[in-house]
DNA sequence: GATGAATGAGCCTTCATTCAT
DNA sequence: GATGAATGAAGGCTCATTCAT
């Protein structure tokens, strides 16, 4: 097969985008180097001369689909208030769960539980990747409690990791399920949640 | 080592709970069957006596640790009220989090995140596993409406989904951060959720 | 292809003996797995239960052919004089190189070329059998010397390995040339050697 | 880097110069392109301009560590008697041993061991090489017989047969053992060797 | 029932060579 | 003339499974 390109940085981001899918729909181990071959439209020796080994592919493709991901879900434009803010990432995990960019479920969910006992690096770059999603929400939890959008007693923290926790927790059963109502019933009852426990009441 | 005298129902239970905790911890695709012949103490030939395949050993092992789950987090005096009931599985649930019976986290999040997309029959299996969980939950607290504990305008099933799908995702969250404080922490918060929002307050 | 064997030690030293050969012909670099798999008439999976890489199974035939030599060449009659046993040495290399029992030439002389600037633990191997031999030799020596049969001013050491050294270029020139002569006209060159200058003449 | 400016026959002396020592030191296997690619500066395609394969290449650079070694061992002033002649060859070869221009030992030693059953048209070169140098020891030994400085008994072929397998056993045995000492014993035992049965004693 | 040696397909990786630029 | 990205056929090694004992 003749290839359009021979630039490396560009070569590089073409096998990281179409190889990130794959490891998130079979997992790592799950994925083999010739379903990298099929995805890539590029044989061994060319995906081997971009990336040492692998897993090192592996991680470059984790972090692109947590880049991903961060982008859909989280980019806000800095005109929103705290409380538009939330329900923005809200509405985006809405969207991204019926109609997904990354197929596979949730990276962070996947990567967290196939690496927590197995690949110590890895496991830790997924960490890494959760507790900046987490800070986020926590951040905009802050900012609503100064702002007097939400609750000054509300714990921002742990406010932030319910709400990702009930989340992912969300996204398994409904690809556990195969069925979107799970997650949506779920997603309805966080939107609930914050809107009760977290915005404050102006009565 | 001479194992003749054994019977072969007992041999295949002692195979099943020894694999039971390595599939757990390093994923089905990741055990391989040497690691079973170390933490089993059989030999591969020994192994195969009971099983066909590999996937069949992770299945009965996979179920043989739903059970224990079962067993230790859901089975409930018949004399406790359904808010008994439902505080006894969070405590136990959290006696689980600090002393867990199955190394690697929690069966029904790991099978379900690994073979979501990779083994349709798996899948199934958990699937039909974590219904009998939520299940067994709805069923709490739809007895808990009628016995006049719980809220009447609580929707049992979509409360059930929320607070395994909160619970699971603090597991997610502990064992990636390797830190049971994400648990206790979103554990919390889902109890005071049950306090405030299902329980009937009776003031 | 059904196995004549399952008894583990046998077929490792089946599996040494017919490497041994290959490995000594076509170098440790040279030699495939697949070459290995056909003299063998194991498989891959079958040589890989008693050797952990082919290097390791490189050195087992390496100390093979060592000991095969040392059979050969070195085993002396204990009732033997220093002399005799001199004459012996060289009888028996010139025995094996006319009808060599190891194909490939010395692999004392092939492994220390081979490994000499890449693979150190390989190069300090053959650089222990090698002393082992010139110690044999010079031993010989000084036991001639006390015994009266060689001139006491001869050192031992020196000798030793100007036998050696000469034995094994004539060797690679023989191997070189496709010819036998040149191995004989040195070894002979080499006996008069020893006559005229180790040997005491009683005149 | 540019080189279109580079002609193509200073190129192509540029890539055997310096790929030379990469296979003197790691074999005609054991050399991999990326290692010429590195050692030469040039990358792949412009190493492959110039030279049809590896083994090609291969060649070339063995061919020109001979020209080097009959430089710098065999490069005789016309006006040296045959005795003379005789110990500068000496005094070259210990040079070369104790400050190597050639880095990985003799080339002739190296190739004819690494290419005896492998590949026949490099073991042919081999030895086309060492039979030069061979002939001209002989021829070295027939003129000083002619000229009455040597032993008119001495079979020329033979004494330089003899002479150089001593060397290349020297060579061997220094560059396993990864010290001079053995070389620079044997070395001092064939000069005794030489004064004393080649050089005419005319006391 | 159980052992553990052996199979062989498949895995990840390497590397001589090609070729678009 | 030269670059360096890409090819693709091996290469070394793994591992679920089989089977002689």
């Amino acid at each position: 097969m003749k290839r359009s390109t021979r630039n490396a940085a560009k070569a590089k981001k073409e096998i990281i985008e179409k190889s990130a899918a794959v490891f998130n729909v079979h997992g790592y181990a799950g994925t083999k180097m010739q379903m990298l071959v099929d995805a890539t439209g590029y044989q061994m020796g060319g995906i081997y001369r971009h990336f040492e080994t692998k897993m090192d592919l592996a991680k470059a493709s984790f972090r692109h689909n947590y880049e991903v991901l961060i982008k859909r879900n989280f980019e806000l434009a800095e005109e929103l208030d705290p409380k538009e803010k939330l329900f923005t990432i809200f509405k985006n995990y809405q969207k991204s769960a019926l109609d997904p960019q990354i197929p596979g479920g949730c990276p962070l969910l996947n990567t967290a539980i196939e690496m927590d006992d197995t690949d110590e690096e890895f496991r830790a770059l997924a960490h890494l990747f959760i507790k900046e999603v987490l800070s986020t929400i926590e951040q905009i939890l802050e900012e609503g409690k100064s702002a007097g959008f939400f609750d000054p007693m509300v714990n921002a923290k742990q406010e932030a990791q319910y709400l990702f926790a009930s989340i992912e927790g969300a996204i398994m059963l409904s690809r556990v399920t195969k069925d979107i109502k799970p997650f949506l019933a779920i997603f309805n009852r966080a939107i609930t949640h914050v809107e009760e426990k977290i915005i404050k009441n102006t009565r």
